[in-house]
DNA sequence: TAAATAGTGTCTGTAAGACAGTATACT
DNA sequence: AGTATACTGTCTTACAGACACTATTTA
């Protein structure tokens, strides 16, 4: 690739990085993966909790996108998960090293199949309830972050099928309906729950599924896992 | 303030702008404000048609909201918009001049009151027809930002009462309705319209106003200009 | 009075909520 | 048989769509 023909660009430039809320269901509760930093190092924030995330990598990553996924594999292993731009913050004061943006994303991950990573700045990983994380004061401004990321969480699990993804496959209707209860944090009529999914048509089934009590469920799967399906009930569209 | 006691972070930089489309109702159609690139300069995709938007000011802008609204009023003289974040699209490839970050913001305006004005580095500013604008050759991804800027707008129209900021008040229920019809390319049922306009109860009565033909109608006024009222139809929280 | 626009009333259709009922597994 | 869980049926409620109707202005 030849030298840039176009003038150089001499004014001071932002520090940009990529931040990812991790969510997953984990014991009847709704947890986001944090990060703890080092506490002896020179950088902000020593030994307090954060999103996992770090500086864009411009001769790694080819894009934001491709930078948020290769956080969450770091992180957990996971290749697949359902990941989404939550927004970007930027501004003078949020980190004490300069003017600095950063793009934030979330993810949604099924908590089996999935072993947590610590990596080179990172001496902990770990799961924490969401109630709890957001009491605690998190690094940069990734408080704000995560509430942002919650919000959006729980406004879309309202109309989409977002916590099929939270779940391993095949997955089954009560288990599904227990995803959107922890979520929204109240109950859901079994009745109108089940005629939405099924009726939404976005899963197959995959099989009769035995717990360890009771009568057996069926199991599904997603038909398409690259997105969520929605429920409309605003104009209908004629 | 003193200077930074971290270590320097000597890695390069990605480069980060901001860009915004802003959209209006004018002629019968959504315009979008598209701004012509130099086309003499040293800079890349002279002479192209593109967002407005440019370079964060690191000095000038204590955040990426700020530096959106000072574009937006440097281009057309409006201070309160309805404002909100798009997303943000960063990559290798999308500038020539090194990799690149932007922040899209998208603002709705009423077409009067309202005055163009020429920038330093802009030969032209005008409103387009957003399908017209689409088929140009933007430069940059600005294409893409665009695509998904209206692909947004019409989304939330679907169940918000976002079309109000397009209008200048106080507006009427029919006109309302027309820009709603705009927007979304499809007519809307003038009862069904009404009433959930007025069981939104996010508008205030404010005189009748008279056209220069058939019956005068109400005026209203938006109680809350701060944002937009959501029309809930998913699961009814009880 | 005619034309144009603003606004209302009534019926229907769809999907969610309430809740009671039935079905199928294990011990 | 008893218990635990999965699943279904029926009634009600909320609200959007269809569409015909009435109301108020100017020419």
């Amino acid at each position: 690739m030849p030298a840039s023909t176009f003038p150089a660009l001499t004014f001071p430039r932002p520090l940009v990085t990529v931040d990812v809320a991790m969510f997953t269901v984990l014991d009847d509760a709704l947890q986001v993966l944090l990060v703890k930093r080092a506490a002896d190092s020179n950088e902000p924030f020593p030994g307090k909790w954060a999103l996992p995330g770090g500086f864009i990598n411009t001769n790694e990553d080819a894009s934001l996108l491709d930078c948020a996924l290769r956080k969450l594999r770091e992180k957990t292993g996971v290749v697949t998960p359902y990941l989404e731009q939550l927004g970007s913050w930027g501004g003078a004061q949020r980190d004490p090293r300069g003017w600095s943006a950063t793009h934030c994303f979330y993810a949604l991950i099924p908590a089996q199949a999935m072993q947590l990573r610590s990596g080179a700045n990172a001496a902990e990983v770990a799961w924490f309830e969401v109630d709890a994380a957001l009491r605690k004061r998190l690094a940069f401004d990734h408080g704000e972050l995560l509430e942002a990321a919650v919000a959006r969480l729980r406004a879309k699990v309202e109309y989409t099928s977002l916590p099929a993804f939270l779940l391993e496959e095949p997955f089954t209707l009560p288990s599904l309906q227990h995803a959107y209860e922890v979520v929204l944090g109240r109950d859901i009529d079994k009745s109108a729950f089940r005629k939405r999914m099924l009726d939404g048509g976005f899963m197959e089934e995959a099989g009769m599924v035995a717990g360890s009590l009771g009568r057996p469920a069926m199991g599904y799967r997603l038909r398409d896992r690259s997105q969520a399906a929605l429920f409309p009930r605003t104009f209908n569209a004629r």
